[in-house]
DNA sequence: CGGATAGTTAGCGCAAGGGCTAACTATTGA
DNA sequence: TCAATAGTTAGCCCTTGCGCTAACTATCCG
């Protein structure tokens, strides 16, 4: 548990980046080489691989090395684990206020 | 566009800590006092005050002060920010690997 | 009034994040 | 073979993040 929410702050914190989540974007479209992705932002190509690197440890994409190029895949699984937490906060707001609208109705019907 | 972007880079950095998603589980049960949430977590309450600051920050929380007491409740709509974004990347792979399914099969036809 | 309570501010130390340049390795292809 | 290409590493700079303590303000209550 401890460590699902190590994985959860590796996650967040590599969507809590504008150049990383138009990478995922771009990926949800298929395959890419680091080159071809970098060519899409303003930075050098060290500070673009960092970005890979960070999204690579966060588990959202998988890379491999085929001569001199590397090619990005997006791993879906991992985003949903992010889709998961969020689905869960919703459940318990949700009950929630399920609870507070069988408590007013009871007390209209108290009133009536 | 830009601001969205800027949006998303708060929510999901607020997102990152697990400190956070703490107090946002446990405002999803209903409103706390600042002082409450701190009790749950292990730091001092100028170090906890500052995680209230960054949700709230970030949108996911407002607060309010009555007496010497700040209340804070979860804002779910900056949470379901989050959620839209995370589904409209699902949407683009999806799409994507519909087409490639469709493809093989054409492939597969030619085949036969 | 005066002590206890709830929060707040200021400032400090340290580690990590995100950009850069310079210099390097490993492939590829003419 | 040798130049171009694709990526990689090392290291620097500056800012930000996150914990702390000390000291303060603003209520509340006996």
């Amino acid at each position: 548990m401890a460590q699902y929410s190590a994985q959860l702050d590796g996650l967040f914190d590599a969507l809590a980046d504008p150049t990383r989540r138009g990478v995922i974007r771009r990926l949800g479209r298929g395959p890419a080489s680091v080159g071809d992705l970098a060519g899409e932002f303003p930075m050098t190509l060290p500070s673009f691989l960092k970005h890979v690197r960070a999204l690579e440890s966060a588990g959202i994409i998988r890379t491999s090395k085929t001569g001199r190029v590397r090619t990005c895949v997006l791993n879906r699984e991992r985003l949903a684990l992010a889709e998961d937490w969020l689905a869960e906060q919703r459940r318990i707001w949700e009950e929630r206020t399920d609870r507070l609208e069988q408590f007013v109705a009871g007390t209209e019907e108290d009133q009536s």
